[in-house]
DNA sequence: GTTTATTTACGATACGGTATAGTAATTCTA
DNA sequence: TAGAATTACTATACCGTATCGTAAATAAAC
């Protein structure tokens, strides 16, 4: 378990430390790692496009790969998304936020910027499977894992593989460049689904 | 359509260049394209690690960006594999060979390296496309569209769909961090068969 | 056919310009 | 007055280019 390395601005006295300060050198990083990766960020964009100096975030975070770390570590991972009953009709919503969040300007980027990284900065990528890989992949889990519970799926169901089917499928979208259909989603738990629900039965209608 | 910008060496008089400087160059460029990543790629050291000197490498492309390119169209897409009659056994060995190639060191990074440059130096990605990403699902298209000609498939199945998710998988499980199970492309090639193959039907069976 | 000039490739080295990470030295402010 | 912030700085790295000398091949002169 590695520590919050970020230096606490301790209570004393002195001048007190501006909270916004925080907040925009974070942002900045954030920003420059997704649009820029990892070795095009720079402290001094950073600090600048924060509205700071440098020695203000080396202040907070002692090195780049700190600052990139705790930038990362605001990536919130997937907010929960409420059951409607139906599990291709959670699949699809869960993967239509998905969607949204790949899809927006730099959704995509920032995992190739930890994909990059692996060698160099290794820290980033482990960050980012904890905080955003994993809670995304058991949110379709649990989803799954209630389905089989409910008897809705055949026996012996690949869940694993359909997770990853699930997941891939836009990473492998987004590597064609093509544009993602609307409909994206639908389709593909459309085709999951088909894959590990028991046949010869009524598909339950979908939201939608 | 772009030129190769590579400078072509005349076969007039002079000292001809020697062709093995020219693997050593691009091969040096590849693997600190895949490891390092562009923005860490420099010239200096590709130069070095292909025992020439960098005017040499000048000499033959005209820039970073140039070489790059030239290293990774280098990377040739996938080598046919012949047909075995059964299309869920066809699927099996081209996802076998993308699984090797993956994930044998540095063969994912590569694809890191290219989608965190696509602001900077959209060429790559562009390239990468052409040259690894279409050729390879053109592939799976095809078995499955024969298998489609041939009435395995159901009405109206997502071709696209599945293409995606045969192939998406292995990112999506990269990102893991896990080891991939060597039965990964046999588990993820039976489910979404089970998805697009018309059902009822008793499956092939499948070589091993 | 031998010799000489010419042309190109290459190694070694250096340099200009730019950019970056990180660090004093200094000023400001609660 | 103590800590926060800024300005200025050091050290380093990299891209791209230039120079100088040498190796290897062709073309021309004798």
């Amino acid at each position: 378990m590695i520590p919050s390395s970020e230096t606490v601005g301790t209570a004393g006295p002195g001048r007190p430390r501006d909270p916004g300060v925080n907040r925009a050198i974070l942002k900045a990083a954030l920003r420059q790692l997704a649009e820029d990766g990892y070795s095009r960020m720079s402290m001094d964009a950073v600090a600048s496009e924060a509205g700071v100096t440098k020695p203000t975030v080396y202040r907070r975070w002692s090195s780049k790969a700190d600052l990139a770390t705790a930038a990362l570590a605001e990536l919130q991972g997937a907010e929960p998304i409420p059951s409607t009953g139906s599990a291709p009709s959670d699949l699809k919503r869960i993967l239509g936020t998905l969607q949204k969040t790949l899809f927006r300007p730099n959704g995509m980027a920032i995992i190739g910027a930890v994909m990059v990284e692996e060698r160099h900065t290794p820290e980033l990528i482990t960050l980012f499977r904890e905080r955003v890989v994993h809670p995304r992949r058991l949110m379709l889990r649990e989803v799954l894992e209630s389905a089989e519970a409910e008897g809705a799926l055949r026996a012996g169901a690949d869940l694993d593989a359909a997770v990853n089917m699930l997941i891939g499928s836009f990473y492998a979208h987004y590597l064609t460049g093509d544009k993602m259909p609307r409909t994206w989603a639908r389709r593909i738990v459309d085709t999951v689904w088909k894959g590990i629900a028991k046949p010869g039965r009524r598909r339950a209608a979908t939201r939608r």
